[in-house]
DNA sequence: CATGAATGAGCTTTCATTCAT
DNA sequence: TATGAATGAAAGCTCATTCAT
C-alpha cells in the first residue's frame, strides 16, 4: 500500500546519488531500521492487537508520528515488518545429499542444527506469530508460503523421491504431503508457545520422526 | 459441545430445594447456557480480541450487563467458556484394539472418522483458537492439556508400545513423543487456518503418516 | 445514517408503552436533549471543524462516549442537530394580506418583526452556519432549502404576483427570482458575521429594499 | 489575480543593490510567488481548515519548511495570501456614466460583464471563502472591506444620488445602504456555494434587481 | 435477576511546526 | 535559502465495565 523501501535500498550509504539538503539518507535508513526492529520485536512479543504504536515508537526511540512517515497504518507496519522478516527458506536447505549419502543422514546433518537454533534465533517466535495472525493477514500468510513453505515443499519432495528410490522410505507419503516432514517441528513449536515452562525441542521431535520413518 | 448446565444439575428443574422469589434456577441455567453458547460461537469466529461483549450479548439475547452477572470479566468469560467447551479427549479414543487387530488398522478405523469430521464439527476451530490465544491464557492451555492432550498421550503411548511389540513400529519415537502422532493432523489444521482457500484434510495427513510409520 | 430519534418521540413521557428495566425513557430523552442543545450551541459558536466532541460532551454534562450512543459520528451529530434546528419556514409567513391591504404594507407588517428579532433569536447564527458549512454538508443545505427556502419562495412569488396585479410592482423580477426579496436581509446577516462591531439591521435593509421596489 | 512581487520590485531583477551570496532576490521572489499562488488556489478549493501545508508546498513545488521562511504560520499564510488576492474594487467600476447616459444603462453596461464572469474568474470562490472564514480572520474581513467594499459603497452612493437626481430612483435607499445594490449578486453567489447543481447567475439577479428598482 | 444508558481510559491517526543539514 | 524527517499535541472514536432502575 506504500512503498516502504523508499530509500532504504543500500541502507549503508553506498554513495548519495544526488546531493540533497536536509537529513542524510543514512539517517533515514537508520530511523527506518530502528522502527522496523522495534516493531518486529514488539509484534513478536505482544501480537498484533497487543502492540500499541506508542510502544513501538518508544522502543525505536522516535515519536509516534515518525512511524507514520514510513508506514501508513498499523496494518501496513505489521505486514511490512513481517514480510521483511521472513528472509530465507527456513534456513536455506539448498544443498542436496552427496551421491552415496543416505537422505536420512543428510536430513539429520542439515536440519538438526537449524532446528536446535529455532527458539534461540527467534524464528520460532516468528512462526508462532504467523500462525496466530496469519488468518487475518492473508498477505503475510501468502508471503510466508511463497518464501518459506513452497520452496521447502519442493525440497522435501525431491529428497523424499530420492529416499524412496534408495529404499529409505516405504511410502510416497512425504512426496505427496511434504508438510508431514515439518509437522513434528511445527507442532513442537506450537507446543512451546502454549507451555513455555516445559519446552519441547523441535529438533528432537524432528529427529525421532526421521528415525521412525526413514529406514536406515 | 459444552455442558451448559454446570450448576443446574439436571437442567430441567429436578425439584427446587427451597422456594425462592424471582426467576427459577432453571431460568438462570437457561440464561447462563445462552451466554455460554453465544460466547463460544463468537470467540471461535472472531477470536478473543475480536469479540465484543455486545456481540455476545446480542447473540445470546440478553443485555450486556447480564453477562457480568455470570462472568466478572471478558477474560473470565473466555476462560470459562473455553474450558467448558473442551469436553472429551479429542473425540474419545477410549477403546483398545482387538487382540488380533493391528494397531495400524485400529488407528485408521478409530481416528479417521473423527479427523474427517474435524472441520465440520467445529473442533478444528476450537483447536486453532486455543493455539492462537493459549499463550495468553495459561489456564486454558493447561485445561486443554489436562483434558485433551495428556489422556491422548497416554493412549498413544500405550498403543505405540503395543505396536512396537507387534513389530509394527521400528522405533520408540511415538512412545517417547506421543505428540508425533497428532502432529500431522495438528499441522494440517493450522494450515487450514492460514490458507482456507486450499484446505488440507487432517484425516489424510494422519493416514499418510500412519502408513509411512506403521509397518503393515 | 442512524435513526437519531430512537426514542425521543414524546420526549416528555407521554405514557411508557412497555414497562422496562433500566433507565427511564424520560431520562434518555433528557440526555439526548442535553446533547442536542449543547451541540447546537457549540456548532453555532465554533463551526463544524472548530467544535470538539469533548466540548459538546462537557457542555452537555455527559461523557464523550455518550454522544456516540445517540449519533454515530461527528458528521451525523452536525447534520442531525442542524436539521432538527431548522424548524419552520423562516418564521412562518403563512398569512396573506387583507383584501384591501397593500402588499408593501403587509410585508412590512409581517416580516419586519421577524427580521428585527433575527440576531436575538439566534436564527442569524443558524443562517450563517448553514451558509458556511452548507457546501460540505449537502444534506443540510438541501434540508434548509426544503424547509425554509422553497416555501418562502412560493410565498414570495404569490405576493409578488398580487403586488404586480395591484400595480405595486413594475416588473416580474420578484416572481421570477423570489430570492431577490430576501437578498438584503441575507446580505446584512452575512455582513454581521464579518463585521460584528458595526452591525447592520437586517430589518432595515429589508425595509429600504421594499420601499425602493414597491410603489406605495 | 495577486501581485506576487511585493518585495521583488520588478520581479526581473532590476539591479541587485548589493552583491550577495546565495540565491538572487529574483529567485526569492519567484519562490514566494509560487507559494502564494499555490496557497491561494488551495485555500479557495479546500477552505482554511481543509488546506494542509503539505498540499500547498507540493503544489508550489517547494518543501514544507520553505513556506515557513515566508509566512510564520498557516494563519499568516492565509491572511497574507488572501489580502494580496483582493486586488481591485470588485472589478473596477471606476468610471462614471456619460452626461446623458442613464445610470441604469450604465450599471448594466458596466457591471453585467463583470458579474457574468464572476464564477469563471474565480472571484466568486474568493467571495465565498471570505464570507466563510472572514468571521475568524478579522484582518481579512477588514482588508476586504477596505479594498473592495468601501470603495464600492462610495461608488454606488454617488451613482445612486445621480440616479435619484435624474428621477431614476424613487427613494434614497441605495444612497443610505449601498450594500443593497450588491445584495442580489452576493446572495446568488452564496446560493451557488450551497447548491452548485442548480446555479443561479449573479448577473441575472443583478439585472432583475436593477430593472425593478431603476425607472427606465 | 436483568437491563442498557453512561462512563472514560485508551487507541490510532493527523498535521502544523521545528531544526539539523 | 531550502529541505523534509521528526515531533507530539490533539482529535475522533471504541468498548469493557458499572450501576441506577
Amino acid at each position: 500500500m506504500n512503498d516502504d523501501t523508499r530509500k532504504a535500498e543500500g541502507a549503508v550509504e553506498p554513495a548519495p546519488r544526488r546531493r540533497r539538503r536536509g537529513p542524510s539518507p543514512a539517517k533515514t535508513a537508520q530511523t527506518r531500521a530502528a522502527i522496523v526492529d522495534a516493531a518486529l520485536a514488539t509484534f513478536l512479543r505482544d501480537g498484533f492487537e497487543g502492540t500499541r504504536m506508542i510502544d513501538v515508537a518508544r522502543s525505536a526511540g522516535v515519536a509516534k508520528g515518525t512511524i507514520y512517515l514510513y508506514f501508513p497504518t498499523k496494518e501496513a507496519l505489521f505486514e511490512g515488518v513481517l514480510t521483511d522478516a521472513l528472509g530465507s527458506p527456513l534456513g536455506a536447505i539448498d544443498a542436496m545429499p552427496e551421491e552415496d549419502e543416505s537422505v536420512r543422514a543428510f536430513l539429520l546433518a542439515t536440519a538438526l542444527p537449524i532446528l536446535r537454533d529455532l527458539e534461540e534465533s527467534g524464528k520460532a517466535d516468528l512462526l508462532r506469530l504467523i500462525l496466530r495472525e496469519g488468518g487475518r493477514f492473508p498477505e503475510i500468510a501468502a508471503a510466508y508460503r511463497r518464501i518459506v513453505l513452497d520452496p521447502g515443499w519442493r525440497e522435501v519432495a525431491a529428497l523424499a523421491a530420492r529416499a524412496r528410490a534408495r529404499g529409505e522410505l516405504r511410502t510416497d507419503a512425504l512426496e505427496r504431503l511434504p508438510l508431514l516432514l515439518v509437522a513434528p517441528a511445527v507442532t513442537a513449536t506450537v507446543w512451546n508457545g502454549l507451555f513455555p515452562e516445559e519446552p519441547l525441542a523441535a529438533s528432537e521431535a524432528f529427529e525421532r520422526f526421521v528415525e521412525a520413518v526413514f529406514v536406515e
